[in-house]
DNA sequence: TATTGTTATACTCTATAACTATA
DNA sequence: TATAGTTATAGAGTATAACAATA
């Protein structure tokens, strides 16, 4: 692949992906799947949260989710009320909080999980091993080197 | 690869992607290092008429773009008193407008699809011709494997 | 009566600014 | 004075509903 229009294909290819899943509403019909009634981005704390492993201070969890503080603040009450956040002061800073997962959040998260992960195993159906490991591999590579360009535009501003 | 752990480091990988385009806004900077100043999704209509390489109709647009018609209605108006459009009545049909890209839309295009395409291949530099290669036609074949998953969503419901 | 497009309105997600409490 | 979080407000992007014009 040496030409600009092959560049292209891999940006468009990208492209369709990102676009599938946002436009076909795959987060939300995955929500939906799997019976849990909460905002999308709401989902997205609790996911941070069981990925993470531990608690996290609302400024971790906004950090982690490339979203400023107030987003988050406005997302909890209603996870909290639900039951699937608990919210504790921090005991070495009483200004912050720490958010926990409650174990009814990581079944909720779980479920979510379980049901995308069937999706793309139907999808990757058809593929030999030897071709899903290395589009495993490559797509893990390309996302650090993508992101190794971005984040280098800050600098060019 | 046979476990959820991979497959789930699949979307994981693919989601990293996807987040870095859109919370590192890279449509946006690339907008402005190409000097466009237009609305994204304004842009998104000039690349999908460009795409077409013929002028297509108000719908026609909206189907592409999988948003819906007054959506596409209301980013017309600016695009047409910049001369990046023109409207003219089909022909064929006095109810609808068919919506062509001129010269200057068209330079636009280019311009912004440059600067991605630079960008991506600066991303690429390190790597190996086959592995370019590999990338393209994996992400290609899953490209259209998972949209295929998807679009059996809609019959499952 | 069905289709193409438009106008008006509303909703979701996220940002910025101003503020409070604690360090 | 700096930091963690909250409250209030605003903006971008897109959807739905009601309508007009033409087929």
């Amino acid at each position: 692949m040496n030409d600009e229009s092959d560049l292209g294909a891999v940006f468009a290819g990208i492209s369709r992906v990102g676009n599938a899943i946002r436009r076909g509403r795959i987060e939300e019909r995955a929500m939906q799947r799997s019976g849990i009634e909460l905002d999308r981005p709401a989902l997205s704390v609790l996911i941070t949260l069981q990925t993470a492993g531990q608690p996290l201070r609302i400024g971790e969890i906004a950090t982690r989710m490339q979203v400023v503080g107030p987003h988050v603040t406005r997302l909890l009450p209603d996870l909290e009320k639900r039951g699937l956040v608990k919210r504790v002061v921090d005991p070495d800073d009483q200004r912050a909080r720490l958010i926990a997962v409650t174990d009814d959040g990581t079944r909720v998260v779980q479920r979510y999980l379980g049901t995308v992960v069937g999706w793309m195993r139907d999808a990757l159906e058809g593929w030999s091993p030897e071709d899903r490991t290395m589009l495993l591999t490559l797509i893990q590579r390309f996302a650090d080197d993508f992101a190794g360009r971005i984040a280098r535009l800050d600098t060019e501003d």
